[in-house]
DNA sequence: TTGACATTTGGCAAAATAGCAATATATTGT
DNA sequence: ACAATATATTGCTATTTTGCCAAATGTCAA
């Protein structure tokens, strides 16, 4: 469960800059696709690329834009690199979008 | 309070399309401040022109915008149209990102 | 029919994008 | 030291998107 949120939660022009970054680094299918995918654990580099079906380098840079928001975090162990949601709630995000009706 | 969410949430192609879709939408900062504004009720255009400081059309190509995903809808009333926020949880969203460190 | 409020359209310049290839870096094993 | 593996970074491209305004259009009420 999770706290509710009141209204205004936004107030200062960075709150904005930076609510509106994160957005644009969730408004890429694979990027999406990517976050969904961590949300049941980590993933390695090699992984997500099969996953996304792109160049390895075009991921990297994925995942870049998701790191320089803060959405996800890696751990290199060995000559692989592990990604994580270090935001839980983006799934809460997920959901709620997903039950948008149109 | 609100269901917490499972893992992998998403699933189909139209949904991730749908996903990124809607964060497309929110990332940009004169949006972002729209909806904000509307998480503590209904506002006409002509507020929310004021509001962000920019040209009433190009105020009406962001509700737009917004609308065309579902986050908003519009009621004329007289010659005013009042938006409001057709999906309460984006203030969840909003909060979960405002408590991101970076 | 005039005025107030809002939307749509067209156009533009600037910026962002997504992608790959090539190169660079980091780590491990030999 | 060297080779192999895994990932990151950089340079470049073409294309698309963006955000904005001005002008034209639509809608409603007085």
């Amino acid at each position: 469960m999770v706290k509710k949120c009141s209204a205004q939660v936004l107030q200062t022009d960075s709150e904005f800059r930076r609510a509106a970054d994160v957005f644009k680094a969730l408004g890429n299918v694979s990027r999406v696709r990517i976050v969904n995918a961590l949300a049941d654990g980590e993933h390695n580099v090699a992984e997500l690329t099969a996953l996304v079906k792109l160049d390895m380098s075009t991921v990297s840079n994925h995942l870049a834009v998701l790191r320089n928001v803060g959405i996800v975090s890696d751990e290199r162990r060995g000559t692989q690199v592990f990604y994580t949601l270090r935001q839980p709630c983006l799934m809460n995000m997920f959901c709620c979008l997903n039950d948008f009706d149109q």
